[in-house]
DNA sequence: CGGGAGGTTGACAATCGTCAATCAGAGTGG
DNA sequence: CCACTCTGATTGACGATTGTCAACCTCCCG
């Protein structure tokens, strides 16, 4: 824990190692597994795909830079995004382990990723029990932030639901290392917003609208956001970062 | 798999055992080591809580019998269920290995259960891979069921949320050995529906009679549930199975 | 300068929630 | 066996949050 010296600094799955080691604390020998992962890093255009539904995959892969989603496609063509992936986060333990995809993980912006096969992932989770729990522990955290938003987007009105989100996406990104708490940039449009809290693009504007009539936020354009209070937005959005699961430090 | 014949039929985990083995294949050493992990059997009754929001548990849960639900509680006091869980189901690896419990589990009918240390589930998972992969596996699918809630509460109207929710029940209860696709009582109030689907206990009725007076369901009493034509009420209900990651024989 | 994507706004419609009354069935005590 | 009570189901009238449609604006980029 206290010699954060890193060896390999020259893996490109360093940020795994991060997420991975905020999980668990890891030894060198787990370390050293981790960043071994045989990998292939990929550099990916907004809009391409990782997985689609339906898909057979056997590879999982790790966020290096850029941001992905998850969504699902509901009859009629509605799209509902489920989750929301930024540098470091494991994308694709969920499909790949499961065999056949029942959703889509599309790029949202331009990024870079690292493929790992499955089977390479699921070998390291048992030779190194350190790293299999903090993978666990990785995909427990995610089932936590579904559970979140099933509530957010069944019981919260849309104002509430979208501070929600700011809040949410403010609070990890300052825990990845990518930005402050009180500014930052969405990486969304407004029907990505939309379509991720279960509104229209037309309602997310009007609600963005009303949360900075309300000082709530700053908008200096329309995609960088400004929070003043974060207690105050915190409180609008019910927003309670519990089920994040982060360490005491990150919650000051 | 073949030799199907279980000698440790006294243990009371017998349910956790179908179901792990229904995610990985285990051996009879596996077998018997989850027959043997320690655990007591609890006895509850409805309403009461196995695990309040805000709690620290260091133990896991195996639903025996009866049924119980998740759920969270928003600002404003309005409650959303985020699973229902039945016979064999792990009720509690979620919050047991998070350590503070980010939403409650509360029985929905009687029934019991029985509690497991978590240093137990922990130790058994990386001593025995096999099972180790089933739980994980078993987590990694229940996250996948929270994935399509988010779709179905954020990107369905209500009937078709309904009609989604009746087949998945009606699925998952013919996969745990509890009935037939054909008819099935439901366990729970209109209120707790609509708890689950993001409505209103007023109209989860309307919806109900709804799909009754289209003839997709019938009801001999409010809560027992006719399934006339299956395609049609899952065509109506956008249901498509993929995400219960069911073995093929199952989905006939 | 033209085109396109994304953001903004208004008028209108509708799904769904609220409130409140009534009904049906199960359990209880007399 | 019957009133009484409680929970849950059902129904109607009404209101409002949110969606739909469509126009227009703004910025960016080739």
């Amino acid at each position: 824990m206290t010699d954060t010296l890193e060896k390999q600094t020259s893996s490109a799955l360093q940020p795994m190692l991060r997420k991975l080691g905020y999980w668990a604390s890891l030894d060198s020998d787990d370390r050293e597994a981790v960043l071994a992962l045989p990998h292939t890093v990929k550099a990916l255009s907004r809009n391409s795909y990782i997985v689609r539904e339906g898909d057979r995959t056997s590879t999982s892969c790790v966020m290096l830079s850029g941001y992905s989603i998850r969504h699902k496609i509901v009859a009629g063509g509605a799209r509902q995004i489920v989750a929301i992936h930024m540098k470091g986060e494991l994308v694709d333990l969920q499909n790949s382990l499961l065999g056949v995809a029942d959703h889509s993980v599309e790029m949202l912006t331009d990024g870079r990723v690292a493929i790992i096969p499955r089977d390479e992932v699921n070998r390291l989770a048992f030779e190194r029990p350190n790293v299999g729990k903090a993978m666990w522990f990785d995909t427990l955290v995610d089932a936590s932030i579904f559970r979140e938003w099933v509530a957010n987007v069944g019981r919260r009105d849309s104002r509430t639901r979208l501070a929600h989100l700011l809040c949410e996406f403010a609070l990890r990104l300052k825990v990845a290392g990518l930005g402050e708490e009180t500014h930052y940039e969405l990486p969304m449009t407004q029907e990505q917003l939309a379509d991720a809290t279960g509104m229209t693009s037309v309602h997310v504007n009007r609600s963005l609208k009303g949360l900075e009539a309300d000082g709530l936020i700053g908008r200096s354009t329309p995609r960088s956001i400004q929070i003043g209070d974060w207690r105050r937005l915190a409180s609008t959005g019910d927003f309670n970062p519990t089920y994040l699961h982060l360490n005491e430090r990150e919650l000051a």
